[in-house]
DNA sequence: TCAATAGTTCATAAATTCAGAACTAATGAA
DNA sequence: TTCATTAGTTCTGAATTTATGAACTATTGA
């Protein structure tokens, strides 16, 4: 199998990175791995804030990360083991991925509050 | 005419920032608004970064930016006026605005270096 | 009333995204 | 080896979004 993309540190755009933050599902994925203490595969996401995903779609997602430079994936046997590139993008762009990351606490912090995307009560 | 229409800030996403500034030109239209000491028409930006936008296209970037929330347009007789939104959008999302026009700064400052996107002398 | 200016809306072509189906690659068991 | 399983990618067509020329609207000034 060909090899995963990834582009070097001095050729990640910040077009790039906004485009694949814009979307709640690949913010969510980010998030995610940015805050586990392992490695993080693919399918621990066929499900986020609620929804299914499908796996073709988080596949896509996963693409879109890679792509724009915010994570890293490598192939471990069957799986695929993803890691945070932030480190890197901290010091090429800083306080770029905390202030966004920060923008989406409290705008989930506000949902909550105002009571959207609650859960009903099954 | 029926009146513009802008997001009141508790509705403004981070989602619609993101996209809205994943995109050259209306970043480099937020900056110049930004940046500007009094209100910016439209046609003041039919060139950017050495590239024609035609108006069309160009009143669907302001568009995305007003329905982001990132300006704020007013008719004034047969121009408009637009103005930044960034005040409140720091009160609610402290940092976002200029960490991400600090990362297009940094980015266009190393393009520059790296010799990109140079004009040809003509 | 007419022409000029500034910008929007419409229509359609081009590009992007979504998701099911088929596929590939690695592993483990028989 | 061969088969089944698991994890993920690629393909393909449908749906959505974006770009832009053409037509349109609104305001001003002559």
């Amino acid at each position: 199998m060909r090899p995963l993309f990834h582009p070097s540190i001095e050729d990640v755009s910040v077009e790039a990175i906004l485009h694949a933050l814009s979307d709640p599902v690949r913010v969510a994925i980010l998030v995610e791995i940015v805050g586990a203490a392992c490695s993080q595969n693919c399918s621990n996401f066929l499900q986020v804030n609620d929804k299914d995903i499908p796996k073709s779609t988080l596949s896509q997602h996963f693409k879109a990360l890679r792509e724009a430079g915010l994570i890293r994936g490598e192939r471990k046997g069957v799986e695929m083991h993803n890691t945070s590139r932030c480190a890197e993008i901290e010091q090429r762009f800083p306080g770029l991925i905390l202030a966004i990351v920060n923008a989406h606490n409290i705008q989930s912090r506000d949902r909550r509050r105002s009571g959207r995307k609650r859960k009903p009560i099954s």
